[in-house]
DNA sequence: TCCAAAGTTAAACATTTGTTTAATTTAAAC
DNA sequence: GTTTAAATTAAACAAATGTTTAACTTTGGA
């Protein structure tokens, strides 16, 4: 597929991007993109074909991105697989942070699969991610810091949709937790608190000793 | 708003609600719902005003079922709140799987947040929901069963999100637990799998006792 | 300077959309 | 059995959709 874009193919996609974000793909017009791209409204057949062209290449561009970069992390000796762990979590919570609407848009996708490229894109990742994870989690009991029997693709779930929940309702908490103060501090400060509370939830779920009261 | 609905309401309801959930509400045309409902196109202007009006009692309907009717278990005397949580967190389980196509509605709501109605109804609906469940974590904390500073907003997301990342990829790990068995015998032993793995997050989360390493 | 390719445009295209109309059938009350 | 309201229908409506056309400008190399 696609492997460069243009500056204008750029421009366009980004546009699309965040009307996506908001819109969805299917309320979003292409008159609405090229209105907010600048440009006329064939240009989007002739940089991309079709609207569902356009889209693919969004999500064959920033699932670039997402990839993680962990596999030199899995062999990398001096971290322990328990630290490993809490770095892959943290880079879930910031890439998706980092990437709201892109995120946005791949809920939706999961909600509405109208199209098998994308969904195949996203089910090659999701099962690279479960290998990764594997591996440090193998190691890990190895090691007897983790427990046994534990479900990775639960767990990735819990992370995934914990956070995706946490985004898709931000305006929702920020409201709950503080009435009324800076806004962009203040969802910094929530951030950073889900960030502990699902960094302690991984911490109990993989290594730390359980006690029934 | 609307308070009862005629059988031919509930027909038309019921057939939205299964396109919705797959189709997306924006992708759905008053002409697919007729054709599944087996009615002429008009009639959905004619009972509800409008295919707006229409998703908007959908969600009035629905979401009567899924209020919580836990204000009695709350002042139960004889359940304590450890039970009350687990009996909390086990419902919302099964209400969402039993309710797998309108969730699927609500999250999309959520995503792409259209009709102010709808947000109203949804949020007036989580506010509750942490009150509710406010009561119970103060109880059990001052009966010493809980641990202090729980994050209730965190552990409704990371439920609900979890829960809801589940059911919009079962299908995907339908086939990373299993490759080849009875497909519903196969769920509903992945559905239980689930239901131990989230109940017990909840529990280290709530009141276990917590042991560094 | 010339020219072919790439970029850009407004207009037109056929479909599909949600909604309304006006006519017809059904049902129930008197 | 007649009448009145409710229910149902096919057809028409204007508006919006994604895409294509054909004409035009711009660009960059020979």
């Amino acid at each position: 597929m696609h492997q460069e874009f243009s500056d204008k193919q750029l421009l366009i996609m980004e546009a699309a991007e965040q009307l996506f974000a908001v819109k969805t793909y299917d309320s979003t017009s292409v008159r609405d993109i090229a209105k907010a791209a600048n440009i006329n409204i064939a240009m989007i057949s002739y940089y991309f074909g079709s609207k569902e062209d356009l889209i693919k290449s969004l999500f064959w561009y920033r699932m670039q991105f997402m990839k993680n970069r962990v596999t030199a992390l899995i062999e990398e000796k001096n971290i322990s697989p328990i630290e490993k762990m809490e770095i892959i979590v943290n880079s879930w919570i910031d890439k998706i942070f980092a990437q709201q609407s892109f995120h946005r848009i791949m809920v939706h996708a999961q909600l509405n699969p109208h199209n098998s490229t994308i969904m195949e894109l996203m089910n090659s990742y999701k099962e690279d991610q479960i290998k990764q994870l594997e591996k440090i989690i193998k190691d890990g009991q190895k090691k007897n810091l983790f427990l046994k029997n534990i479900d990775i693709p639960f767990m990735i779930s819990l992370n995934i949709g914990c956070i995706s929940q946490f985004i898709l309702n931000i305006d929702f908490y920020n409201k709950i937790y503080n009435k009324k103060t800076d806004k962009n501090k203040n969802i910094e400060k929530i951030k950073n608190n889900f960030k502990s509370n699902l960094l302690q939830i991984n911490r109990n779920f993989l290594h730390e000793v359980k006690t029934t009261k």
